[in-house]
Parts: C-alpha cells; structure tokens; sequence
DNA sequence: ACCTGAACACCGTTCAAGT
DNA sequence: ACCTGAACACCGTTCAAGT
C-alpha cells in the first residue's frame, strides 16, 4: 500500500513500511475474507485456523478473540456468501419462476465457493442473510397458494437439494482427473456383465451425459412444477 | 472365546489364553466391521485409522495393508452398508410404488449409522452394491416408459436427496439439545421484527412441525410423481 | 486489556527397522 | 514377507505468560 496526495502516487519510504505488508489490525471482516480467499483457492479441506493466521500474520489463537470456534467461523463464511444473493420483491404471478430462479441464484452463489457448501450441512442456518433467503421463498410459496405446512417442507428441500447439488458438483470439479476420470467409470460400467446389469451397460453413456446445471434444473423443476399443481388442487 | 465339546463347554486354559481377546488375524472384514461399530458409537468424525487399529490392537500403519487410504476403508463401509437394501424382483406395474420403496429403504439402510451417509458425497458410489441400487433404479424408470436422459439424471438426484436427507438428519440429532435446542431457533424465529420477516414469524411453528419421514417423503412423492407424469405424457 | 508461544491431544500417511 | 514404532507434517483449542 502506499500513500496518495492529489494524483501523485509516492512510495512509503522504506524505514517506515512494515516488513510484511500494512499490518492492519484484525477484525472479524478481514479474518473472514480471508478464510474466503483460502477456500476458494484450496477448497474447504484447506482451510484451517491456522493457516488463515499464518496469512494474516498471526497466531491461531488470536482468531479466538473473534471466533468462538471453527464452526462460528464458518457459519458467518457461509452467510456472507449467501448475502450475495439478491432477493426481489415478490411477484405473485411469477412466484413459479420466482421461486426458481432463487434458488438457481443461491446455487450460483454457492457454486463461485468450491466446496463451501458443506459446511451448510453440518448447521442449521440462522444467519441473517440466510433468513432473508427464507423469508423470500417462503413469501413467495404462501403467495402461490402452496399450503403453510408444505411450504415449511418445501423451503426445507428445496435448500437441500441446492445444497447438495453443489457439494456433489464440487466433488466432481475436485477429482482432478475430471473428464478423463469420469470417462475411466463410464468404460467400467460399459465392461460389466450385461446379464446383471443390462439398464447399466446399455445407459452407460447416458448416464454421463448432460451438464451439472441440466441435472439440477430437472431436479429444481420437477420439485417446484409439483409445488405448483399442489396449489392447483386444493 | 471357549473350545464346545458336545453340549459341554469347558474354559481355554490360562496359558493358552492369550493377553487381549483371541487376536484373531487381521482382514478387511473385520477391519470394516471394527470401524462400522466406532461410526454407529460416535459418528463419522470419530472414525480415524488410529481408532480402528486401537480397537484391534494394532497400529494405524497395518490397516494400510488392506486400503490404501482412509477414503478406499470408507468406501467397502459405505458399500457394506448399500448391501443391507433389498432388491426386488422388478414389477413393470409398480413401478412407481417400487422406485419410492428402493430409495426409502435405502434411506433406512444409511439411517441406521449416524452421519456415514457423508461419506457418500465424497465419491462416485462404483462399490458392487451401489451399482445393485443403480441397475435396479435404472430398471424401474425404464420399465415405467421415463425416457433415458430423464432416467440417468433421475437416478442421480434421487440418490442425491436420500443421501442429503440422512446427512441432514445426522446433524438434527447430533445437536446434541435436540428438541431443546429447535425451540430455541423457533423462539428466535417468532422473536424476529415482523416487518422483516412477516412469513418467518407467522410460520415459526409450522416451520418445525412435521417428522423428518414426512419432509424425506414429501420430496420424494414430488420428485417420483414428476416422474410418472412425464413417462405418461410422450 | 489484548495478544500469542507453546502445549495438549489429536489427525493420515510413510518408512526404516525389526521379526 | 509381513508387521509396526516412530516420525513427519499437519489439526482445533486452551492457557500461562508476556507486553
């Protein structure tokens, strides 16, 4: 960093810069993005306390004055991810589309996080961004008509299956191998014996075809398409 | 253990019996069987190679002679697990009933060991038994007339949604509290600024209500009764 | 009052050295 | 040939001791 006057950019003279970079002091924020940072370069795995006090210049206890624990840190992550998402006002003509696309948008969210995502199942999230999201799809369920307790079902799955599909996207990215490992099961499942396993040897290239976000929106649709007749019918 | 003679049983002599148990000789069986038991005592984030051999009275280093990683032991678990569902006879008439009771019980199957369910999003399930469950999913869809690209995804998040719902029904029972600790969340739901969160508010009850069986199930049906009616209409 | 080095009780995995 | 103690390079969290 380094000192502005007007638009005549000067160097920090040299006995004043601190040897590793500003130095500013730690706050929950800083600690956060950090964490981020970590995450999005070596996935979740990656990130442990201290290494994100190793790239803040500091010791791991010194995060404990912020967090309470790992969890907390990652709980609050997970949040400022998910307030990322934008949440409009509801239309009511449109809850159908509404309701997916925000869910496709929180799986975006999400999916910008390699396996972030994980760490949503291991909590019940009450973070406020989380609430906002909630609160959105459950507006926008009650203004469709879907009954209260299908509703609280629904936001339920539906978050669940947004959650899972980038936990399982994000192990498919992380098997480095990529396309040439997927490749290696497809053959197997060519090669196993067709007598047990007939639908198997015969889908062995369907089964592989079709991207991630082909895959989910199917899932997306046929949940909230169903959502949707449920209303239809009293 | 004892040696039988006819209905008499007679105890191993002391200086036959050795120091800890019958020390019977190591194999991936009861390597497997041994970790099985510490996931169903203390869930998954209690099994570590250390524990197992310690429960075989072994060092971590010899049970690198039947997996070559932690991952492949939990893999043959998880696969060991898979094996307890039945697979049926396929009734082309029922096929709708038959796919909703394949995933309910592998549900059960995965239900039945805490949170070892994780372990299944960690990989592409290639294990004898996963593919068992995969062919006879694939049969059914095929049987009800789902045309195959829908076929391959739907086998793909169906196991996805059983897999997701056990992970997330680990971690209800797991926080420790238990009903308690829902109330609490309730409570702060019905306590949040009505303004903000007016559906949040109203449905804090309804939000909590409802078994995880009735949530696992309402998924399912959506996602099933989706299918059907695409393999009905062309 | 705030920060942190060192310690505690763990990990998965490797490998040299033993039987 | 098989097995394993010890080591390596890590963890999250605590706490006494420093400034």
């Amino acid at each position: 960093m380094s000192s502005t006057i007007a638009a005549v950019t000067v160097p920090v003279p040299p006995w004043r810069a601190p040897k590793k970079a500003a130095r500013q002091p730690l706050s929950a924020d800083r600690v956060l993005a950090t964490a981020l940072r970590i995450v999005d370069r070596e996935g979740l795995d990656g990130l442990s306390m201290r290494r994100v006090a190793q790239a803040l210049g500091t010791g791991a206890a010194s995060l404990y004055a912020y967090f309470s624990s790992k969890e907390e840190l990652l709980e609050q992550l997970l949040d400022r991810v998910i307030g990322t998402v934008p949440v409009p006002a509801v239309e009511p003509g449109r809850w159908v589309e509404q309701l997916k696309e925000l869910h496709i948008n929180s799986r975006a969210a999400l999916r910008a996080h390699r396996d972030l995502a994980r760490a949503a199942q291991a909590n019940i999230p009450v973070g406020p961004n989380s609430l906002r999201l909630t609160e959105h799809a459950l507006a926008l369920l009650r203004a469709g008509g879907v009954p209260d307790r299908y509703a609280a079902y629904a936001v339920d799955k539906l978050a669940m299956i947004v959650v899972a599909d980038v936990v399982e996207g994000a192990m498919y990215q992380a098997q480095e191998h990529g396309a040439d490992d997927l490749k290696r099961i497809r053959d197997y499942f060519a090669s196993l014996p067709p007598d047990q396993f007939p639908n198997l040897v015969a889908m062995a290239d369907t089964l592989f075809e079709g991207e991630g976000d082909q895959r989910f929106l199917f899932s997306l649709d046929l949940m909230v398409d169903g959502l949707a007749a449920l209303a239809a019918r009293p």
